[in-house]
DNA sequence: TTGACAGATGAATACGTAGTCATTACGGTG
DNA sequence: CACCGTAATGACTACGTATTCATCTGTCAA
């Protein structure tokens, strides 16, 4: 010891100078003696450019880029208090959440913050998970998934960051929301059925407890009421591509099938129309079927569902202006953003 | 821009009128006198509580819990040098990095670790990744994506957090790296289909510069000729559905098929499935096919595809060990994890 | 009784940055 | 020349925590 270690790998020049611990950082200190001015001369050129003039920025920022210098943001997120750092909590599993999450992510890049990513397979850990956020000191929160309890909710009106709930209509009134207009677009799905002349539909529901799951069912429900069509539930157990899959077993004993089938997500009507195939029913041929969420999936050409498209990239501009707005009372607000129908083959008559 | 701000803060005058909890966060410094200790012994009780007396720890816990006392892990991040933090850069599209995303957060949760995500949807994002990662001084970086040059690996090598490259052999030697084996998983998938008596192959890669790419085409070849079987290369042009699909298109019109198609991921697999099938042409019934990764959607029975279905669960481990495994020289260390064959209903012969 | 010693705690400090305030220099105006 | 306003910069401090270091108490062995 006592000998700087030589290691054989490729190395910076950067060392050369000073011949410090090739291991500690470059802080905005050993900048200012570097290019002879002041820390505070240093601060400013990487945080107000415009205060310090132009011949002193470049001397520093030449003396910077010599020893490598990076701005350490831990630093000045504490002076400043601000992160520039959103945390998003969100279910591990469902194809849905996953789509949205690197839409979350790049939005927040170009507007020079960053995703702190939570996951969560089951319900306690979302309370592990909201420890941490409050540890972070993000500057926003969204909560993502239907199964966050309102327990849970309420824990984020403690005095703290902006927290918005994604897609999770219970949260109404509790926190500010942003969602699709669930029911609005389940009820175009269902106009869009009466208008093909179907009379018998069933609906295939995720989790009956979950907010989303009824307010789609509502919709269904009371457009197809109001043409006289009867609407039955049957609920799938999850959102999931198996939960769909498994159910359709029951739909394949029925004597008779229903026209059509509307299923609450896209990931369970995959199931279900691979389900039903399996059992020799033909999806649009001897049922017609429509799905919700717009999945990438969903536009393959083996299921092109009709579905219900969600903007994900307006959703996500409207939850990071309602986290970041200077707004007062934000607490209360609901955006609802409207979807678009998107007519696939399932609802395609095949005859004709 | 000017935009001299002056922000009059609205703080401050919550001393007085509406009660002191309102906007301030709640410091160690106040559990102290709340509890009439100093702040050290507060920081004692939470990060290295058995240098407390119990009673004392007791009294602090008492006050900490009736003021709402959160550690702020910016400021013991500052203090430690320790973040807590692991950085995941990802690109935006593609299947396999969504499902591996998740894994990874749940993994490093469990560990008090966080992530913090960035995606990027072109390669010019990626720097602008990087020099965030810089400033947050992250305890860790996992680089994933085949799309990474060359030039944006050496950069990480500068002074800082260990860096792990994922599934990204073209890093080895550059960087410790994970992946799973490619060209064992590819000649096994080749080696299954030479035991059904397959002697036509024609191989459909995504991007034949990605590493990826080369290796476990090269995986096929080898395998296939140690058959004395050829193994012709096609292009996909992009490891998506949408390649996949249009691809398709091409083999359609082959005058003569080839007995089996290998496929270079899952993703494109169903596109070529779909696409086949849109042509008239079934799998497995006109052609066999395997695919890659073992993705979830592979599995779905409108699919079911034969694949090399990799342990996502191992890699990430693995993953999580070289970043903070404490030997001197894990630089030019790599770590190659086999996957399994998982046989699907694409490499069954309908008939018989 | 006394010295040694471990346990518990408080005062002080450092982490790296951004902002506040004071100081200096300079050019224009009366 | 005296005066003032502005631009540029440096000294200093706060952000909230973890970690010395020193102090103090009580216990046990000599």
């Amino acid at each position: 010891m006592g000998d700087a270690q030589k290691n054989g790998k490729p190395m910076n020049a950067s060392e050369k100078g000073v011949g410090r611990s090739s291991r500690r950082r470059v802080t905005s200190k050993d900048v200012a003696s570097e290019a002879g001015v002041s820390q505070a001369t240093v601060a400013r050129v990487f945080s107000s450019p415009h205060l310090a003039a132009p011949q002193t920025r470049a001397r520093v920022e030449a003396a910077a880029t010599r020893l490598g210098y990076v701005p350490n943001a831990i630093a000045r997120s504490l002076k400043s208090q601000t992160t520039d750092i959103v945390a998003a909590v969100v279910p591990a599993q469902g194809e849905y959440w996953q789509s949205t999450l690197t839409s979350f992510s790049r939005r927040l890049a170009a507007q020079g913050r960053q995703m702190l990513l939570f996951s969560f397979a089951e319900a306690a850990d979302v309370d592990s998970a909201l420890t941490a956020v409050e540890q972070y000191r993000v500057d926003g929160v969204v909560l993502a998934s239907s199964t966050i309890s309102q327990q849970q909710l309420i824990r984020m009106l403690r005095p703290g960051p902006p927290v918005v709930a994604f897609n999770q209509p219970a949260a109404r009134g509790v926190l500010p929301q942003v969602s699709v207009d669930n029911e609005a677009g389940m009820s175009d799905l269902a106009e869009h059925l009466a208008g093909l002349g179907v009379s018998t539909v069933l609906y295939v529901g995720g989790v009956a407890s979950a907010s989303t799951d009824q307010i789609r069912y509502r919709g269904a429900a009371r457009a197809l009421g109001g043409h006289g069509i009867a609407c039955p539930y049957l609920e799938a157990g999850a959102f999931t591509y198996d939960a769909g899959y498994k159910i359709s077993a029951q739909l394949a004993d029925m004597h008779e099938l229903p026209e059509a089938l509307m299923v609450g997500s896209d990931e369970v009507a995959c199931g279900v129309i691979d389900g039903l195939r399996t059992a020799d029913i033909d999806v649009p041929g001897d049922v017609l079927l429509t799905g919700f969420d717009g999945l990438p999936q969903s536009a393959w050409a083996g299921y092109d569902l009709t579905t219900l498209v969600q903007p994900i990239d307006v959703l996500v501009d409207e939850v990071i202006e309602l986290l970041f707005r200077q707004d007062t009372q934000t607490s209360a607000m609901s955006v609802v953003v409207p979807g678009s129908v998107r007519v696939g083959r399932t609802t395609r008559r095949s005859d004709g």
